[in-house]
DNA sequence: TTGTACGCGTTATCAC
DNA sequence: GTGATAACGCGTACAA
């Protein structure tokens, strides 16, 4: 007597022991705990107690095999280490998410690979073991390979932003141009007339939008606008301070980053050469990273809402495999927040 | 014909329809892939050629449900997303967790969850809906109950770091007391005597493990060891250092902080207090972030290899559930990175 | 509402 | 030693 109901002690109940102890069949269980019509109200009621206080739950993996489902979703990251490990942008993204996958009963798959082809490989062996029903991709890459890819295997996906090829699967999407456009018109009225940005690697769609709405905002304005690339790592960062920072004739008052980490690494590299910020060189990141508001001088940054898009990006993608498909969307574009990194240019006068 | 080997197109390919293609029973296919003894040199390859040329890899979902095992290990985050965010161990740890996974073909499953009773929930639903085999348990707490938890869901487990209780689970840990004496002796010996804490919340075993450290150290150099906790955000790292610098009379000339966040953020308190780091004061932090080494003045800091960790951890935890127990490891101890923002304290003469 | 076939590998039992 | 056969795991879904 009394050996169920003992989590992890001895076998755990299944649904034919729930069945039994409630007088029905298996399969009316089912119905009832899936909430399907055809099931007469005392009776659900009845069974659902049951399970309760069998402290019964489906097995996921039982299910999976029936339904073809595998109630999980994949998030593959292909970054290297020290420049995910400074990103404050996958731990939000990851937290919004959770918030969605959680209450729906699934599952986040997190698979973490080096730069490589090892990339395609992770999807391939993900869609062949079916570990998960779909995939967000991040990190669009200009003609990413990963868009067809990852259609032929049968999975679905969600893409972080706008992909500049024929997506079969829809975008959730973030403006950074705003928050670029925002940055130069708040530099220029500050009066710089020469600017840069260190724009994160080229073939990055994101990093490759924000270059190039620096350059049409520099147009607009009518100011100069030169870019270094890098690969976001704040190494590189600074490297490309240096060289910005090398010629005299031509040296920028004001750069902007494309993430925050460079921002502070290039903040170091002025302070080094013996400038100050904001009074000689203002400087401006990407990403408003918790630290900026708390570093010396606070970092001016453009904030994105991590943890709603990948609320919105899971809303998406579930939607998408429940077959029942939502638009693109469109979140809250950018925003600029100044901070005391920027300041008026050199000679400037003050603005207004 | 050929309706075989496209991948998402059709139906995938099956045990079946490889044993029906190589001409053998499902069970010799299931013995040939899992390198099981009985099975004929040649007929073992001839299966796994077709299986190769079918592009047949088993259903993970399917091996589940029959060797009530699921190939994945969870990884349970509860933290305020703005310290996770900030907190480079994590995207470092999941790196070398991944690299020992993948090869074992199993997967991570990773759930995020805000700090509060939703924690022991996501532990018992993963056990319920047999998610995974097994968890790592990071950010241990003071009698954590997790441990208790955990075992009777029947999972196994790895604690990073010892509990300060009996744990029925191997542990795979990083000593940090060792880097934080180096850091005291490291402060002593540049003359200052009057050092500061910075400590993360209490609760968490590092912190504690962390502040005792420094408590000892001081107490074995004979110089004064003030401490402030906090709860390891940027923010109160601020704070904390607001309030160590207000008093004139015991202002400590050092501060050591629980993690680089917090560090970052009292260089810029003490610097808007219209202080010289590390003339007038110095600083260290924890972690060592890539980002330590690239501020101005570079930050000094205590280095762990989070990589390494999550590797070793993912070892550890597989052999436990293979049914072949790890001994406790201890990795390399944490290591102090001596760098610009720790120097002579003020009024002291300079080491020889 | 019930009974039962099914999904797809694994493994124990048997036969040659 | 080689190999086939069939039961099994646990929900789901459809015919009855």
């Amino acid at each position: 007597m009394g050996d169920e109901a003992h989590a992890g002690r001895g076998r755990r109940p299944t649904i034919a022991d729930v069945a039994q102890r409630a007088g029905v069949s298996k399969g009316l269980v089912s119905f009832a705990l899936n909430g399907r019509p055809g099931v007469n109200a005392v009776t659900r009621d009845r069974i659902l107690a049951v399970a309760a206080e069998m402290g019964w739950s489906p097995d996921v993996r039982a299910r999976s095999l029936s339904t073809n489902r595998s109630f999980a979703l994949g998030l593959v990251l292909r970054r290297d280490i020290e420049i995910v490990a400074g990103d404050p942008f996958f731990p939000a993204f990851i937290a919004g998410v959770e918030r969605e996958l959680s209450p729906a009963g699934q599952a986040l798959v997190l698979a973490s690979v080096p730069t490589g082809p090892l990339e395609a490989d992770t999807y391939r062996k993900l869609a062949a073991e079916r570990r998960v029903d779909g995939v967000f991709l991040a990190d669009l890459r200009a003609h990413d390979e990963r868009l067809a890819l990852v259609d032929s295997l049968g999975l679905a996906a969600v893409t972080l932003g706008h992909p500049d090829i024929d997506s079969p699967f829809a975008a959730v999407s973030v403006d950074d141009v705003e928050g670029m456009i925002a940055t130069v018109d708040h530099l220029v009225d500050l009066g710089h007339r020469s600017l840069a940005h260190v724009a994160g690697t080229a073939d990055m769609l994101h990093a490759s939008r924000r270059r190039d709405a620096f350059h049409a905002a520099c147009g607009a304005r009518g100011v100069v606008g030169r870019v270094v690339e890098t690969d976001f790592s704040a190494r590189q960062g600074g490297e490309a301070t240096r060289e910005l920072l090398a010629g005299d004739a031509d040296r920028p008052t004001a750069i902007t980053y494309s993430n925050d980490l460079m921002a502070l690494a290039g903040i170091a590299v002025a302070q080094r050469a013996g400038l100050s910020v904001p009074r000689d060189l203002s400087v401006s990141g990407f990403d408003d990273s918790d630290i900026a508001r708390y570093v010396y001088p606070s970092l001016t940054s453009v904030a994105t809402d991590a943890v709603e898009w990948g609320a919105a990006a899971a809303r998406v993608l579930l939607a998408a495999i429940a077959g029942t498909p939502l638009e693109d969307t469109d979140l809250a574009p950018a925003k600029l927040i100044a901070r005391e990194s920027t300041g008026p240019a050199p000679g400037a006068p003050p603005p207004h």
